[in-house]
DNA sequence: CGCCTTACGTTAGCCGACTAACCATAGCCG
DNA sequence: CGGCTATGGTTAGTCGGCTAACGTAAGGCG
């Protein structure tokens, strides 16, 4: 086998990938606008609705992004009184993160847009493809992240 | 059906597509960057090293990308000797981008890089899935492209 | 010929995400 | 108890990508 096959081969996943993720936040960034927030804001969001009262810790590593990122989302999420931040009782490092009374109202809105996004990017799939779509997906970042571990641990 | 349920397939969709491009973007960055690129000019260069010569705004067609972010990565890899920038004789406004000599001796290890990093992603996958994960990432981005399309003739 | 429109490229400014460095607090452990 | 390490959060700075606005050149068309 050549090498040219497999850089082709290589080349149609790494770009495919690249082009979906650019095309899927841009149109996530539209949508998202249209209800006044910023992309980045509606993980937290979507988080919250599913359990408030959680540390910026704690939202980092289930939105899967890093404290500083988490610290300006939040930041802007309260300014736009969607959330409220109230410091532990318990820590007092900690901030504890709430959904607001505007910030609940929001929610069908932003599931709303969730879904036509979803819609729009694999609507016309059937149903069949659309689970293996994500199962494909998922199996992929896990094996990234299996290999960014190995890569870090060579670091060391 | 209740809108939670659709609420659920949304979210994993979006989800799993979001993470793939944060861990997928990621790992490209930290492989390209012990080549010295940083992440978006390997995309000029493999367009390059198929056609060379071609102008800015054919490079960001191709590239899928807006005209600002190929000035920027231009003038890196300028910069870094990897490229060459010559005025078009026939037409003044546009400029000529060609790969040098070092950027066509740094080709050979950009594939392997890129190699890798599909295998990384998908090398466990069986070679049919494979197949299955680009024609389904492809669809996906071409339904979003169309979505894109329609929202944005919306506004006028 | 001269204008008007279109196309190429750059600049300026924004945004999200990251890393590195820092401060403050918790909590463990000698 | 006292110090050391680990943890929560913020700040500063970088980078890629985008849009908007600009200058300049090309080209069609009256």
């Amino acid at each position: 086998m050549s090498v040219r096959r497999e850089d082709d081969e290589a080349a149609a996943i790494n770009t495919a990938v690249r082009l979906l993720a650019m095309r899927h936040r841009a149109r996530a960034t539209s949508l998202l606008a249209t209800i006044g927030l910023n992309i980045g804001q509606e993980v937290l969001l979507f988080e919250l609705a599913v359990r408030d009262g959680r540390t910026q810790a704690q939202l980092a590593v289930a939105a899967s992004c890093e404290a500083p990122t988490v610290t300006m989302a939040v930041r802007k999420l309260e300014a736009a009184g969607l959330i409220s931040r109230v410091r532990s009782e318990h820590d007092n490092r900690a901030v504890l993160v709430s959904l607001t009374e505007a910030g609940h109202e929001l929610m069908p809105r932003l599931h709303a847009l969730w879904r036509q996004l979803a819609s729009e990017t694999a609507g016309e799939l059937p149903q069949a493809d659309r689970k293996r779509l994500v199962k494909l997906l998922r199996t992929t970042t896990a094996s990234l992240d299996a290999a960014d571990q190995v890569g870090a641990a060579q670091l060391r």
